[in-house]
DNA sequence: ACCTGAACACCGTTCAAGT
DNA sequence: ACCTGAACACCGTTCAAGT
């Protein structure tokens, strides 16, 4: 049972019947919605609302992006914004979709190999561009039109290797995870305090506390563990998963 | 420059000098924190508070995991909870590794294949566990000592299977960011509407509206991406990694 | 159809005052 | 050393009223 809020245009209402965000059935709704609007000069837009946003991430972090910031970006109230969007949690899907839009999708012509190579780097790239919200995160698998294409592009991909359409799509679901794992996880090993102390420091104190045989191999490779430089350990995961995938192809002779 | 507040004991000013929560200083100031306690009859610990912490996140959600709502479960005001945590990353730092202290550790004895097989499903699980707060998955990769114990473990297993203890710690990084992925993708591939609505309903119309060319290969396979149970996935997933990592074994005779 | 000031119901966090 | 009521400075969101 909903309670619906009626605005006298019917457009509110239309944006909180409450679809997920990020989900296929929100994303329909959202381009009629988009298709409905009489934009005024000067107004308001969903395209420019998401660009403020970008523009707050990007100078003042993620913790800076609160609706009220696009809006005063803006120079509008942020009650304004809930014409364009149900909620901040609309403008966050929205957000992470629009990041996968500047992926560049081409055939490298050097073979599968090098395509997904291209792929898994551009979403890495995109991902770390910007301090994402985790919640864009979260729905970056999801339903919006720019990650679709980039994991139609993945499926392309993947069959001309070889694999059949359901496992292409299975690993195509597998190279989603581990690039999405790979950029969180690249984020907090280079992360630093306020003071500027990298995440990793005092890090054989810290082991020297733990019951010796929890930590004994950390002990001797601790320092591989902490100085590992970030592009190195993902060309090596993605190393990984690519002869992963190799082995699990049909003999190809 | 930091300004320190400085309490009479002297103890809100250790807990706040500014060590990113999750990184390995922090760890240690916990831990000289926690020793210096005189802890009162039927009063609070960390251990309660996180205790409490995950029964709101199990029965009430994510989104009902706040400080307030942790200390009304306690019985107490929510600014008792400030002398045990410093702030709300604190509390979701400790949630995280407390999580992975869930984890059973045991050599299987069938080979480092099973062993990692074992590690990498019981990462899985603890994280879907409940519903983890993003930022706990961002600090998930960190210095608890509860992850750090199974870092070990893992580059133990890769240690034992004949890779180089550089490559060993690589690889453990790489299962990682899989597997955080993995579960976080998962999490949304699975998630519904309020109203019960799968997030995958009215695929077909979504890629109706999508130009043919970018979703050819969707079109043909949807079904898949959609119905793929998250099991099946996940085990395919690891397979993948798994057969990788074998391919880069030196020649076992 | 769009925009907005003012308000509502929350947050996390602080601090003086208590035991 | 620990706990707490009350307050502060924010949030996201709503809504009546304006154009």
């Amino acid at each position: 049972m909903h309670t619906v809020q009626v605005d006298s245009d019917g457009l509110v209402a239309c944006a909180s019947v409450g679809y997920e965000p990020g989900s296929a059935r929100w994303w329909i709704q959202r381009s009629d919605l988009e298709r409905r609007r009489r934009p005024r000069l000067g107004g308001l837009s969903t395209e420019r609302i998401i660009g403020a946003a970008l523009d707050v991430l990007r100078e003042d972090g993620l913790d800076a992006l609160t609706v009220r910031a696009v809006a005063e970006r803006l120079g509008t109230s942020n009650a304004s914004l809930y014409r364009h969007i149900a909620s901040r949690d609309e403008l966050i899907a929205l957000i992470g979709d629009h990041v996968m839009g500047d992926i560049r999708i081409e055939r490298t012509g050097r073979g599968w190999r090098a395509d997904i190579e291209v792929l898994m780097s551009e979403m890495r790239r995109v991902i770390l561009d910007q301090p994402l919200p985790d919640a864009a995160g979260r729905n970056m698998h999801g339903y919006g039109p720019n990650m679709l294409r980039f994991v139609n592009a993945a499926v392309t991909a993947f069959d001309s290797a070889g694999l059949t359409r359901a496992e292409a799509v299975y690993t195509t679901i597998a190279m989603i995870e581990l690039v999405a794992g790979a950029a969180t996880i690249q984020r907090s090993r280079s992360g630093r305090s306020p003071s500027g102390v990298p995440a990793g420091a005092g890090f054989d104190e810290l082991l020297d506390r733990l019951p010796p045989d929890d930590v004994a191999a950390l002990r001797e490779t601790g320092d591989v563990y902490l100085s590992a430089p970030v592009d190195a350990v993902f060309a090596h995961s993605m190393a990984i998963f690519l002869d992963g995938v190799t082995s699990r192809l049909p003999a190809s002779h």
